[in-house]
DNA sequence: CGATTTTGTAACCAAGACGGTTACGTAGAC
DNA sequence: GTCTACGTAACCGTCTTGGTTACAAAATCG
């Protein structure tokens, strides 16, 4: 486990709570369903209120919620949300009496900034309920109107 | 410094031999360039020369260049050879008494790949003689014929 | 042939990031 | 008032990673 695991639990919470829609669901249940401490997930639900895509309730039947609609929230703002690292780093500036180093900060600034802008794209694209659609035309095919061939 | 710095190395690196096409740069060279140890570069060398991308010779007027035309080697080639992980990964398993958890795997990791095209797109639509063509427009502005204004 | 240069690679270290865990205060329900 | 569940801080062990040293192998040149 190395990297952005924080956006693949973040996206299973915003799903699973999308899969419930309208109740609340604990830390705990949220967090034996990602196999990972409640804590953990409440520290991923806070950085999730604070961007308004869910609501969190203390006390008894307190838990988490989707804020909004399922198909109101974009996974980019779920990756907005969790203040996970860039997924690639720009390098340090280098030797100055380099040319090639001199200017490669700017150079790979641009790159980098294309690929987020294309990571971007592909996230804005996607709302939490195509995930909770996903999730029940994949492993709920009793819904189906096709039994099994 | 955290994530993946060996792509921005690599770019650097092979920008510089693009740079100084025709001719072979030691590790060292490059290392100061880049503002790190030469052992790193070699090993990020090593990586580039198994993928045919750079080809690197020893002893007295060793060192590495580009095995191709620097406008025949994509910037995709290169993030392909450097054996940097994925920039998201995927959740473990979870538990399976969840529907939701049972399949997020599948869910996410079609989203994933996604992303992962959305970069390798990117990637691919550009060459190590793009770079190093924004590193002479950027810094060696004497080339232009518009002297300063 | 021998000296010198430079790569290739292994081994090791220190620093830092990250997930997991415990602990405890606080808010809300009943 | 009690119990439940969140919010957050503090701490720890693990793991990744870049940096460094060390040394063998290869290539060039006199």
């Amino acid at each position: 486990m190395v990297a952005n695991s924080k956006l693949a639990v973040a996206l299973h919470v915003v799903t699973a709570l999308g899969y419930n829609e309208g109740t609340f669901i604990t830390s705990e249940r949220l967090g034996s369903s990602v196999d990972t401490n409640p804590v953990v997930i409440r520290r991923i639900i806070a950085d999730l209120a604070r961007a308004g895509i869910v609501e969190s309730r203390r006390g008894k039947s307190g838990g988490a919620q989707l804020a909004r609609a399922a198909d109101q929230i974009s996974l980019l703002e779920v990756y907005r949300a969790i203040d996970g690292m860039t997924p690639f780093c720009l390098p340090k500036p280098g030797s100055e009496a380099c040319v090639v180093a001199a200017c490669m900060p700017d150079v790979l600034k641009s790159l980098l900034s294309d690929i987020d802008g294309a990571i971007e794209d592909t996230l804005g694209a996607r709302t939490v309920a195509d995930l909770v659609t996903q999730v029940e035309a994949h492993c709920a095919p009793s819904k189906a109107s096709v039994p099994s061939a």
